[in-house]
DNA sequence: GCCGTTTTCGGCCCGACTGTTTTCAGTCG
């Protein structure tokens, strides 16, 4: 049980109890505990068995116990009790646009909405029309949300689907028969979210007792993670050269399906190779399309490595990344497939936060993380004024800031730190710090952080205008999605890198899991515009410097080499590529 | 639910801004 699967517990219960209506100093406390937990840098467990997780403001007995309960059983009664009463459907009316904790009680209390359902069907038929509170906009708001969260529906973003990963990881391991198994499918190609998650076994003799043993162990494994058998009744296999394949079928994390192919030896990677890929992608394999639309089997692909089935295919082996749209295809047949960026490619970060805003930890407890990374650089990026939630520096503090960047930067070996910024947009798109100030600064990360109904013009025309700014070098989240969460905001993400590609401007993939903003489909536009790319973290605590592989992951299904990532290039280069001509 | 004690319970409340609604809920990192 990880920190933050506590965390999500503690957040869900704040979540119930703000539907029902409970007294709000008790539901803060439990999201409190929840961002504590969430940005612990030691496990929980382990500050409870020292005695040391109440040294935590905000962390009482209570919690305490509930976190032990949680450790032990992977659940707490509490928790229980609220989802028996209330239905675990209930907390996505909070995950509505134009819902907030007073909304969502008035529907599931006063007009009987328990999920998203009810209240599609209340939409349809006009129930809420005329309810106070609820006006024409806001209707139109909560409308156009459903629409965006029912396409998500039972989805889950890559982090969560690799802790998924982990937990049936453990009960394969455990399994006498297993030989060896691999994922496969959405989470193979490290999509940033995934309707599933697929695993190839391969089962050391009798496929079907192995079968069996694994029903029974899912069925009853005394792991956190529930586990659903399912036996649909009319499946077919997304290509039917998988039909004969054996399969079992179940539910994970209320509702993700999983699927779990058997196979034998011989049969191993020539399945991994089968299932991996989108069905476009695989589809324009021209030798492969014809004898996956039948039921016979592919014996020549039997018995050999997925590097010696794309060899006798006649083209160079593709990187999983890259089996999701078909143009892979083609540079592979023409073996010009691009050397993808890995991970200890990235010798800096330049977008990171601390505690002089919104990150949970100081200056130097960020740095000992990096240089724990072995990076070379590593810029300290913390909000501006305007994101006054966040705790953001007005002028004077962020001077303060640059000089301690500086002196902090003298004492330490092994890096060079950068005094940097990231620095809200405006809704006019001029930026919150003079241009004196900004000239002072080794890195700007300029980003949209308010604002985000503009229409697509005033958008577009509002980055363009911080693009333009000479001292503005890198555009932080463009989009500002939220994976399954929160829409791009209406932006003509071409128009933006045109002017990017006209600006020297880059544009940055953020590395945190719920954004992964730039996506690979624009990422792949930028890169044709000849646009860099930056991979940053964003790291508001020490656990989230470990995003870079999200941002890795990314890049590589962008198809990215080494040398289109601004942050791969020694300090040198970085600084010759940034330092433009500013008059 | 947590904290800090006046040690048995009262006070706690991100906050500036937007925008819909008509006084306040939702939003942002």
């Amino acid at each position: 049980m990880k920190n933050i699967e506590i965390s999500v517990i503690f957040k869900n219960i704040a979540k119930l109890l703000t539907i029902k209506g409970e007294a709000s100093f008790r539901i803060k406390s439990y999201e409190k505990a929840a961002d504590i937990i969430s940005d612990l840098a030691e496990d929980v467990s382990e500050l409870i068995e020292a005695g040391k997780f109440q040294s935590f403001s905000g962390i009482g007995k209570t919690i305490e116990d509930k976190s032990k309960e949680i450790l032990e059983t992977g659940t707490c009664q509490a928790y229980e009790k609220l989802i028996a009463e209330m239905g675990i459907e209930a907390l996505d009316l909070l995950e509505l646009r134009g819902v907030g904790g007073k909304t969502a009680g008035v529907l599931y209390n006063d007009l009987g909405i328990k999920n998203l359902n009810d209240l599609s069907y209340a939409l349809d038929s006009g129930k809420l029309q005329g309810v106070k509170g609820i006006g024409k906009k806001t209707l139109e708001t909560i409308s156009d949300s459903l629409i965006f969260l029912k396409t998500y529906k039972g989805t889950r973003i890559l982090a969560r689907c690799l802790d998924i990963a982990k937990h049936l990881s453990k009960i394969l391991d455990n399994c006498d028969s297993v030989n060896q198994y691999q994922f496969t499918g959405d989470v193979r190609r490290l999509e940033e979210v995934c309707r599933s998650i697929e695993i190839v076994v391969e089962c050391s003799d009798d496929i079907i007792a192995t079968k069996n043993a694994l029903v029974e162990t899912f069925s009853t494994h005394q792991q956190p993670l529930q586990t659903v058998i399912n036996e649909p009744q009319n499946y077919t296999a997304k290509i039917p050269i998988l039909e004969p394949i054996e399969k079992i079928h179940l539910f994970v994390d209320s509702g993700l399906p999983v699927t779990v192919y058997l196979c034998s030896a011989v049969d191993f990677e020539s399945v991994l190779f089968l299932t991996t890929p989108t069905p476009e992608h695989l589809n324009a394999i021209p030798s492969v399309n014809e004898r996956c639309e039948s039921k016979e089997s592919l014996t020549e692909l039997q018995n050999k490595t997925e590097v010696e089935i794309y060899d006798k295919l006649g083209m160079s082996f593709i990187p999983p990344e890259l089996r999701k749209y078909p143009d892979s295809v083609t540079l592979a047949i023409e073996d010009q497939l691009p050397q993808l960026i890995e991970f200890n490619d990235l010798r800096g970060d330049l977008h990171t936060h601390t505690d002089w805003s919104d990150g949970a930890h100081c200056m130097e407890d960020m740095v000992e993380a990096a240089i724990a990374r072995e990076l070379d650089y590593y810029a300290i990026t913390d909000h501006s004024v305007s994101s006054s939630v966040a705790n953001g520096l007005d002028q004077q503090r962020l001077l303060k800031q640059i000089k301690y960047v500086h002196q902090l930067n003298e004492k330490t070996e092994g890096i060079t730190l950068l005094a940097g910024s990231e620095v809200d947009i405006l809704r006019d798109g001029s930026l919150d710090y003079s241009d004196e100030i900004l000239a002072q600064l080794d890195i700007v990360v300029a980003s949209v952080h308010s604002n985000f109904t503009l229409s697509e013009a005033e958008m577009t025309k509002r980055v363009i205008c911080a693009i333009e700014n000479p001292y503005v070098m890198i555009i932080g989240h463009l989009t500002g999605r939220l994976l399954g969460r929160r829409q791009e905001y209406p932006i003509n993400v071409p128009e933006i890198i045109h002017a990017a590609a006209e600006n020297n401007t880059i544009l940055e993939i953020n590395g945190s899991p719920s954004r992964l903003d730039l996506g690979p489909e624009y990422v792949r536009q930028a890169k044709e515009a000849g646009v860099l790319i930056a991979v940053n973290t964003d790291a508001h605590s020490i656990p989230e410097s470990e995003r870079y592989k999200y941002g890795v992951n990314v890049a590589r299904r962008s198809g990215l080499t080494k040398e289109d990532v601004l942050n791969t290039y020694p300090l040198e280069q970085l600084r010759q590529i940034l330092n433009r001509d500013i008059s």
